[in-house]
This record gives structure tokens, C-alpha cells and sequence, in this order.
DNA sequence: CACTTGACCTGTCCGC
DNA sequence: TGCGGACAGGTCAAGT
């Protein structure tokens, strides 16, 4: 599932629904998805927070040493609460999810918690991972990541220097690349990019300095509105009551392809850039520079 | 050093 | 209906 707004998506339920719970049992399934901290159990510590940084939720452990789990979702991870009773009400009614009984065949761990409520981590394709530590910031995925694109710190400056940096990759490329700026991926650097009205394939070193300006505002206005929509479902993606999120249905371009630009008409095409399926509308996001910049 | 490709896995869809 | 291949939200390691 997880780009950003996804991964958002589920900090916000974890917060709601298993803070200052104490895990009291842990059931691997396919333990190559648990790295360990050796000599340490996640049993009987209890959450004192979720958080996120990038696309990855990091769960706020009070006990040390271990200080926190850290699970990154990849492309089809889901993170399921069950309450003890296995119901799930909404407005005081008992509603449906997207989801069956839990276990399944694609559940990789099972968290339980002393109020005998659980946390599933299902992970289709095994990408996933979750790994307990004891020092957030050292860890070597957290350290190379760029700013959140939402805080104050990433900057238009920041995505300049990153296109200077990297001047003949794709614009496209860049925006993937987690050191650049943390938690945008394939959707919404597709979203971004139609937006602020730039080909997926410019080469970063020719963008003006007015193009990359927009760009920043526009991948600031996709990603807050895709977290307002609770993230995009197409297939595995469900928050953490199993439910979709809704952006697929406001999106312009992604998974649009043979449909007509919501701007100028035109059909909007899909290519392959930085190794990734990217949509664009060849009209509204030429790969020649116009004379207006 | 920077960029591209293959690998990690499972499931689905599409063409023959 | 069956089978092979391409592809899917992400990231590494290895290659050029």
C-alpha cells in the first residue's frame, strides 16, 4: 500500500486504538518478516505513541531498551485491529470490512495485547518488515531519509539543490528517492508531477526555477489532500479498521491510462520512467520545455 | 559517483 | 481451461 498518506493513515488509527496497550503475546507465521533485537521481548512493553517518518510507522515503546517497533509496509503490507469481541462498529452500528476473518493466509505476525485485543501485520508479498530497536534515529533506514515533505524543512531550496544534484535522472526519479525528501512514491510523484504541469521524464537539471517552485507546491497539496481522503486503495491498501481509502477517486492521472485529461481533454498515457508505470497527459505535461517558463 | 537492472515474493490479468 | 509472461504501491544489491 504505503506511500505517505497511507502510512499517515494508519499512524492515526494506531494512535486512536492501541496506544497504552502492552503487547502480551507475539505469533510469528513467516518470521523472516521480524527482525529481532537480541536478548530483548516485545511482550510486556507497552505503546506509548505511533509516529511516523516517511513511509514508515514507528510504534513508541515506554520500556527500554527496546525502544520502539519500526514496520515498513512496502507494497502490500496492511496493519488490521481486532477488537477481543472481533467486532468492528462505526456511529455505535456493527459494520463490515474489507476484510475476513484473521488470521489468513496472508497474515505474517499477530500482536496481542493484555486486553485481549490484536494487531495483525498481512503482507501478501512478503516486502514488508517490522524491526524492534533501541535508538529510532541510528537506525540506518531512518538516518538516510530526506525531510518530511510536510514539515517546514523541506523546502524549495531542498528540491533545487536535489535537481542540481542529480541533474540527468528524471524529475520523476528524484521525487523517489528517499534521501531527497521522505515518503513520496509512485502515485503521488505521478499526482505531483500533473499538477504542477511537468513531464515525468524532464531531466531534473533542466527544470526552471519556477518549475520547481510549483512542483514543491503541488506535492505539498497532493499529499495533504490524499491524507484528507485517507490515502488510495486499489487493491491492498486498508486503513486499520480494514477499510479503503478513497483518493483513487480524485486522483488525475494515476491508474487513468485511455482516459481523457480532466484539464484539456486529452487521453492520458502511461510510460515506464526510473523503472516505475508512470501516467501522464502528454498535452498538459509536454516533454519540451515551453515558452512560458 | 550516478544511473539502471534484477532480486525479493505472491497474485492477477492478458494474450495465445 | 491452461500456461507463460508482464506487471503491481518499495527498496537493495549488484551491474554498467
Amino acid at each position: 500500500m504505503p506511500e505517505l498518506p497511507e502510512v499517515e493513515t494508519v499512524k492515526l488509527g494506531l494512535e486512536q486504538l492501541v496506544k497504552g496497550k502492552t503487547f502480551s503475546k507475539m505469533t510469528l507465521f513467516w518470521p523472516k518478516s521480524f527482525i529481532p533485537l537480541p536478548g530483548v521481548d516485545l511482550v510486556g512493553s507497552r505503546i506509548v505513541r505511533a509516529s511516523r517518518r516517511g513511509k514508515v510507522l514507528v510504534i513508541e515503546l515506554e520500556e527500554t531498551p527496546a525502544t520502539a517497533l519500526l514496520i515498513h509496509l512496502k507494497m502490500t503490507g496492511q496493519l488490521v485491529y481486532r477488537s477481543p469481541s472481533g467486532e468492528i462498529f462505526s456511529g455505535g452500528h456493527p459494520i463490515q470490512s474489507a476484510l475476513g476473518d484473521l488470521p489468513d493466509k496472508s497474515t505474517r505476525i499477530l500482536w496481542q495485547f493484555q486486553d485481549g485485543s490484536k494487531l495483525f501485520f498481512n503482507d501478501q508479498r512478503k516486502f514488508g518488515w517490522v524491526k524492534l530497536v533501541n535508538d529510532i534515529p541510528s537506525e540506518p533506514f531512518i538516518a538516510k531519509l530526506g525531510p518530511e515533505p510536510l514539515e517546514p524543512d523541506f523546502t524549495t531550496q531542498v528540491l533545487a539543490a536535489a535537481c542540481t544534484r542529480r541533474s540527468r535522472t528524471s524529475i520523476k526519479g528524484v521525487l523517489l528517492d528517499q534521501s531527497v525528501v521522505a515518503g513520496v512514491g509512485n502515485i503521488y510523484a505521478d499526482e505531483s508531477l500533473y499538477l504542477a504541469k511537468i513531464h515525468p521524464a524532464r531531466l531534473a537539471g533542466t527544470l526552471s526555477d519556477t518549475e520547481i517552485k510549483v512542483l514543491h507546491k503541488s506535492i505539498l497539496f497532493v499529499l495533504g489532500e490524499a491524507i484528507k481522503y485517507g490515502g488510495t486503495s486499489f487493491t491492498n491498501f486498508v486503513n486499520i479498521l480494514g477499510f479503503r481509502g478513497n483518493y483513487l477517486e480524485i486522483a488525475k492521472v494515476f491508474r487513468k491510462e485511455n482516459q481523457p485529461c480532466v484539464r484539456c481533454g486529452s487521453i492520458i498515457k502511461k510510460i515506464r520512467v526510473a523503472g516505475r508505470g508512470t501516467h501522464f497527459c502528454p498535452v498538459c505535461q509536454p516533454l519540451k520545455r515551453g515558452k512560458h517558463t
